[in-house]
DNA sequence: AGGTCGGCCTGGCAGC
DNA sequence: TGCTGCCAGGCCGACC
């Protein structure tokens, strides 16, 4: 699934080949893909103009072309922005072909049509765009422990669901949100509101932490990731827990567990990151603490 | 208003 | 073997 570490490999390996470049034609394949606007209204907003940076916030890219005109995409689950330098024979499930200048091409594809392109027309359009749907960039200088604390400040939501909600933080999914909250030694259901400074300043460090080692290994393939190449990425073989259920934590040996939160497969390691207290049910008088229990 | 959940979509696979 | 049905999940809108 495309995180921000996958957004950001494809994004470093396409700048260099489409910034510069000419935008000849863009062939909407599939109208979901721009819907609600027509293909030929996007066609025509993009045709003809040079293409001045390739740019990501959160988990969108943004090609930025002259007249601040902006392709903005979103690769949701499946998709893959794949480059080669001639046209050739259509791959499957291909949502839209850019044409570039130099004769090149660039095939958003996507099997299961989740993801999305859309023009914005001018910078201020954009930067509202991203407003009112991204938080802080967590790789960028804002993203201070002091931020994150703000932010989780009263909150109940599990800090799962909060590290997923991108109007948090921008770019974070199910895998490096699992894979911070192991580093961090945090439970995925603990109240985001109820951690103290020091496990929200670990909870920083550890998104980011997670996040570069994604980037290092230039991105995760699970399913179809590729990167612009059609190369898979490597970062799936260093997950420390993500999907690694039934084997041996990485620190302390015990099994991964995988359990559901915020409605996603979640994997925990059960000894490194306790659990959060149960609520106590109506019945019984709970044992007072403090007292030893009889001996077995 | 914060939080949760279903819909979108398709391929893969478990189970009968 | 072949069919059914469930699962995966980013984001949005509906609902509580």
């Amino acid at each position: 699934m495309p995180e921000l570490p996958e957004v950001e490999t494809i994004r470093r390996q396409l700048a260099p080949v489409v910034e510069g470049r000419e935008l000849c034609e863009l062939r909407v394949l599939d109208p979901r893909w721009c819907d609600p606007a027509a293909p030929s209204e996007v066609a025509d907003a993009v045709r003809g103009r040079a293409a001045e940076a390739l740019s990501r916030r959160g988990k969108y890219l943004d090609l930025e072309l002259e007249g601040e005109v902006h392709l903005v995409m979103h690769l949701r689950m499946t998709g893959n922005l794949l480059y080669r330098a001639e046209p050739g024979e259509e791959r499957p499930h291909t949502r839209a072909v850019l044409s570039l200048g130099d004769g090149g091409e660039l095939a958003f594809c996507d099997v299961r049509r989740f993801g999305t392109g859309i023009v914005l027309l001018g910078d201020a359009a954009r930067d509202g765009y991203f407003a009112e749907r991204l938080g802080v960039e967590p790789l960028g200088p804002g993203f201070t422990a002091e931020a994150l604390r703000a932010q989780a400040e009263g909150r109940t939501a599990p800090v799962k669901a909060f590290l997923l909600s991108q109007k948090r933080i921008a770019g974070v999914g199910n895998i490096y949100a699992d894979e911070a909250l192991f580093r961090a030694r945090i439970h995925p259901l603990r109240p985001v509101g109820a951690l103290n400074a020091d496990q929200i300043a670990a909870l920083r460090d550890a998104v980011v932490a997670s996040l570069e080692a994604g980037i290092d290994a230039r991105g995760a393939t699970i399913d179809d990731f590729r990167h612009s190449d059609g190369a898979k990425g490597s970062f799936q073989d260093r997950f420390l827990v993500h999907r690694r259920e039934g084997e041996p934590c990485p620190e302390c040996g015990t099994a991964i567990a995988k359990l559901r939160a915020a409605g996603r497969g979640t994997y925990v390691c059960p000894s490194c990151q306790p659990p959060p207290r149960l609520k106590r049910r109506a019945g019984p008088p709970a044992r007072r603490p403090g007292r030893p229990r009889a001996a077995p």
